[in-house]
Order: structure tokens, then C-alpha cells, then sequence
DNA sequence: CGAGTACTGTCTATTACGTCA
DNA sequence: GGTGACGTAATAGACAGTACT
């Protein structure tokens, strides 16, 4: 099957032949793609994992010869996803009529989450708007930041619960928690930044410092050479403190001893 | 037992919507 | 009313881990 065929038959199965990452998007009936990879995988595959053995179970949505995914009812999907290549696709039944679902693809998959499946969201005049974004209420919100502090991560029973009782899709609950830990691990790098740029000013200060206590000991030390070349009988004076000594005193024997002091 | 495959959960980067100044 | 900045929900792709064949 070459590339002109698969055109016409609008068959979007991508494993990209290229690098480019393979996106595919699927509309409503009629509708054009908006990016096509042709798969090489995908012809050689059934194109539902119908496997009954699999533990995690394939659900009830079916993708036609020609791409187009299909509820049970035969309703049509629209949605964008990528990667379809190995054509098996698991639904993850959710509160209402809502769904989720995840395209496998080999090494790597794709979801065709509920917002690209069902809903194109139609608007008041029933023009199809794509991604309609939610904005949480504060109960909702505080809800799901005290579930947060309790575990920043959530198994599919708590998922489930969570949506649940805010009344959300699991997907939306999900979405909010990798967002969250997201903001979070981002906050917590710009405070070690913070508290990096500051130890870096205090030890730049501390450098600066050493730097010139340094330089002052290695100039103090260039005079003590001068000093000591003198002969004994001729110095009368502390070089650094300018006392006048005594060559039977101490000071002619240790001049900075009296600078030390 | 090791290799290959399917699937899931998570992360990261990015996009795009809604709000506000 | 238009616009840019900003916060954040949502999307896309990659990867690691696990279960199964």
C-alpha cells in the first residue's frame, strides 16, 4: 500500500516514517486530517487487542479500517491522538458517559483523552470549540490541595474517589496532580536557586576576603625577608610599628612579636 | 530464564484557554 | 474593546517499571 492510497482511504495509522514525532487527528465524519504518517507496524497488526488473557482489558471502542473511532453504538469519536500504530486501545470507563483512553503504540503510546474523544465541545450556537477549559471552584480547590499535602501522588481506587467526590472526571484529577507536582518541584528549584545565589555571594565575600588577607600576610612576609637581610647591630626600628628597639631587648630578636601585640 | 510486547504511571515540555490589569 | 502577561488545565511524547507470552 503506498502513500497516495493511504491518502485516499484517510487512513491515519502512524508510526512516523520520520523523526518527527507522528501526530494524528482524527474529526468527525468528513473532516480532513490535519497530519498523516503513514505505519508500517500497524498494517501488520490486528488493530484491536482483543487478547482476553491481557490483564488490563481493551474496551468498547472499535477504530475502523479507516481510522475513525467509533464508540460501541456506533456513535462517532472525534478526537486527536498520535502514535497509532499497534491499534489497541484501552477505554477507561469514567463517571457519566465521559471516557479516556489510551492508544497504544509499541514502546511508546498516546492518550485520546475524553476532551479530544467526545467533545469537541459544541457552544451555545453548536459551533465545535476544541479543549473547553475547566476552571475548579474553590471547594473543589481546597479539596484538592488538602489531598495533596496527605500524598502528592494517587492510586486509581483514590483517583476514582477523589473525582468523585469533587465531581470530576479521574483524567481532570490526574491532570491536576502532575500539574501540581509540577509547580511544586518548580517552586522548590527556584528556592535552591535563591539559597544557591546567596551562598554564592557569601562565598564570592569570604573569597574576597582570603584574597586580601592574602595579600597583606604575603607582604608582610616580603618585609620580614627585608628585615631579616639587615644586619642585627643596624635595626633599631620595628619595621611594622616603627617602636625603636633595643638590640639586647627581645624586639631585636622577635620585631613582630611587638607588632603581634 | 531472557527477549519481546503491551500497558500503566509519571515526568517534562508545550499549547492554549480564561482572567486581569 | 483590544492587548499582553500570567496562571493553569490540557495535550503530547518519552521513559521506566511491571506483567505477560
Amino acid at each position: 500500500m503506498g502513500f497516495d492510497s493511504l491518502c485516499d482511504t484517510r487512513l491515519v495509522l502512524g508510526r512516523s516514517l520520520t523523526s518527527t514525532p507522528s501526530t494524528v487527528k482524527l474529526n468527525t465524519l468528513g473532516s480532513t486530517m490535519e497530519s498523516f504518517h503513514p505505519s508500517l507496524t500497524s498494517l501488520s497488526r490486528n488493530h484491536l487487542d482483543t487478547n482476553p488473557n491481557k490483564k488490563r482489558a481493551v474496551g468498547g471502542c472499535v477504530i475502523s479500517d479507516l481510522g475513525v473511532l467509533y464508540q460501541q453504538d456506533s456513535t462517532v469519536i472525534s478526537g486527536r491522538c498520535s502514535s497509532f500504530s499497534n491499534m489497541s486501545v484501552k477505554r477507561e470507563r469514567e463517571v457519566g458517559s465521559e471516557v479516556s483512553e489510551r492508544v497504544s503504540n509499541g514502546n511508546s503510546y498516546s492518550r485520546v483523552t475524553s476532551a479530544t474523544i467526545v467533545h469537541d465541545v459544541e457552544d451555545d450556537d453548536g459551533c465545535v470549540n476544541a479543549r473547553k477549559k475547566l476552571r475548579l471552584t474553590k471547594p473543589q480547590f481546597a479539596l484538592l490541595e488538602e489531598s495533596f499535602k496527605l500524598r502528592n501522588s494517587l492510586n486509581p481506587n483514590q483517583k476514582q474517589e477523589l473525582a468523585r467526590e469533587l465531581k470530576l472526571r479521574p483524567r481532570q484529577v490526574e491532570v491536576w496532580f502532575q500539574n501540581r507536582r509540577a509547580r511544586t518541584k518548580l517552586k522548590q528549584i527556584e528556592m535552591d536557586l535563591e539559597h544557591l545565589k546567596k551562598l554564592c555571594d557569601k562565598l564570592t565575600c569570604e573569597n574576597q576576603r582570603l584574597q586580601k588577607e592574602l595579600q597583606d600576610l604575603k607582604t608582610l612576609k616580603s618585609s620580614k625577608q627585608l628585615y631579616m637581610q639587615l644586619p642585627a647591630t643596624s635595626l633599631t626600628m620595628c619595621p611594622s610599628c616603627e617602636r625603636i628597639g633595643d638590640s639586647k631587648s627581645s624586639l631585636v630578636k622577635n620585631p613582630f612579636a611587638m607588632a603581634a601585640s
